[in-house]
This record gives structure tokens, sequence and C-alpha cells, in this order.
DNA sequence: AACAGAGCCAACCGCGGCGCG
DNA sequence: ACGCGCCGCGGTTGGCTCTGT
């Protein structure tokens, strides 16, 4: 599983320490790289008084010389409440699976479906863990060699099912789809634009068509946190 | 102990869509 | 209808830690 997030307060000192000397040497420049403590503080505290819109302008009432890109991603990978700091687990893991085998590399649409989660976060444990473990099975299996665990065995199913139920139209559903799980509380708010289904959309030409059933599918007001179910109920 | 390479993650960048004037 | 600015997304990078030699 994910190794040693304890070390991310370690590393949050060291940042605050290295971003802090950055700050004094890019007065008046936009300031980038790592926040710092205090600017967090700030940040937080427009947010809670504006709401997290209007990203432009909370980065000039915060009195930050940080553009309003920045802060957005600062509050929603980090700041925003709900967000969990642990280890990814075997669920979350497999339910991660299950869904960039549904839906490719939309990474703000899986974390919509995990709570706590970021897009960021579920990026960047699928790039170093997940896709390398996925391409050493594509390895293994091209060679003869069976898959060995349950994920290759989940990710092989759900692939011959998902074939099964979804056709080659996944570019329009998705074009037309729209969603907002800002309705779930602490995940990403997202709207998933006509642009999603094309910039990521690597491998998987294989899902969509069909009877799948979109608002059933983002409908997330019936749900425990990690329940596979409803996985299921699109995938079977 | 020192160094190199790998791993990990926060943050930046570029692009495209949307809304508004 | 058009142009512009803002927002959100996915891809990429920079820098830190860990691990092996």
């Amino acid at each position: 599983m994910a190794p040693k997030r304890e070390e991310c307060a370690k590393r949050e000192v060291m940042k605050m320490k290295s971003s802090e000397a950055v700050m004094k040497n890019t007065k008046r420049e936009v300031n980038k790289g790592a926040w710092t403590a205090g600017e967090d503080q700030k940040l937080a505290e427009v947010i809670a008084i504006h709401g997290a819109k209007k990203w432009k302008s909370i980065a000039a009432k915060a009195g930050l010389n940080r553009c309003g890109k920045s802060c957005r991603l600062r509050w929603l990978n980090y700041l925003r409440p709900n967000i969990k700091r642990g280890n990814i687990s075997d669920q979350e893991e497999d339910l991660i699976l299950r869904l960039h085998k549904l839906l490719g590399n939309r990474w703000s649409l899986i974390a919509g479906r995990l709570p706590g989660r970021t897009d960021n976060e579920i990026k960047n444990y699928w790039n170093s863990h997940l896709s390398k473990r996925i391409s050493q099975r594509e390895k293994q299996r091209s060679t003869g060699g069976a898959g060995d665990d349950d994920s290759t065995i989940q990710i092989s199913t759900v692939d011959q099912k998902a074939s099964a139920q979804f056709g080659d139209e996944q570019k329009k559903i998705y074009g037309e789809m729209k969603q907002d799980s800002s309705s779930e509380e602490g995940t990403t708010t997202t709207t998933t634009t006509t642009s999603a289904s094309n910039k990521g959309g690597d491998d998987h030409e294989h899902y969509s068509n069909s009877d799948i059933d979109i608002d059933g599918f983002f409908d997330f007001s019936n749900e425990g946190p990690f329940n596979l179910e409803w996985v299921n109920e699109f995938l079977y």
C-alpha cells in the first residue's frame, strides 16, 4: 500500500522554511513555490468570509502575492475541510482502479467518488503506484505470466463487463454529461467539460454508449463513502 | 559518512470551456 | 457574434526524502 504519509508533516516544515526564503527574495513578483503557514492561514480566513469562489479576488483580499489559480489549488488540495491525509486504503485503491478503467484519466471525476481525496492526490497515486503496477501486469500477461493478486482479477473482470455494457460513443456521452460533485461534502468541485473527454482520453475508447445512467452515476446522495455496490451497478 | 538514483507529492503550466459584456 | 477574463482540468516539473551502495 501507499507508504509513509507520516513524513508529510516533516516535509511541510522543510517547505515552510525554504519558501519563506523564497518570499523574501521575490517581493513584488507573484509568489510561486511552497506555501507558508501564514499564507495558508490568510487564505483560509478570506475563504471563510467570502467563500471559495472568485479566486482572483480572494488572492487580492488575502493580500498574498499569489495568482488566483494558485490559491484555488492550495485550497482544493490542502486547506479544504474534510481532506483525508492518510494512506490510500485497499478499498479506495480498488475504487480508483475501477473508476480509471471506466473513466480514464478524468481525475476530478474519480476524486468525486472518493470523499476527502483530491484529484491531484489520486493522479499522483496513480502515476507513482498504480500505473507501474498495471504496466508490469501487462508485461507479465504478454509474456504469458498470469496476474497474481486481487486487483489483476478485478481489472480484467471490470474490463470485460464494462466492454460488454459500453459501446463506442464515449465522447458523445462525456460531452453531454455534466456533473457537480460539490453536492458531496468535502470533495472536489468539478464540472465535466467536453475537453475532458479528449485530453486525458488515452486508451479508453472502449467504454461508453448505451444505457448507462449518467445522472445515476453521479448521484452521490445515497451512498456511504466507499461502498462499491454502485460501481457494480454500472459495470455488471 | 557520502553519494546516486528512485520515489513521492505539492505546485505550476498550458489549454479549453464557459459566462458575461 | 465576438472578444475577454476567469475557472477547472490534466499533464508536467521541482525539490524533498528514502533507500541502496
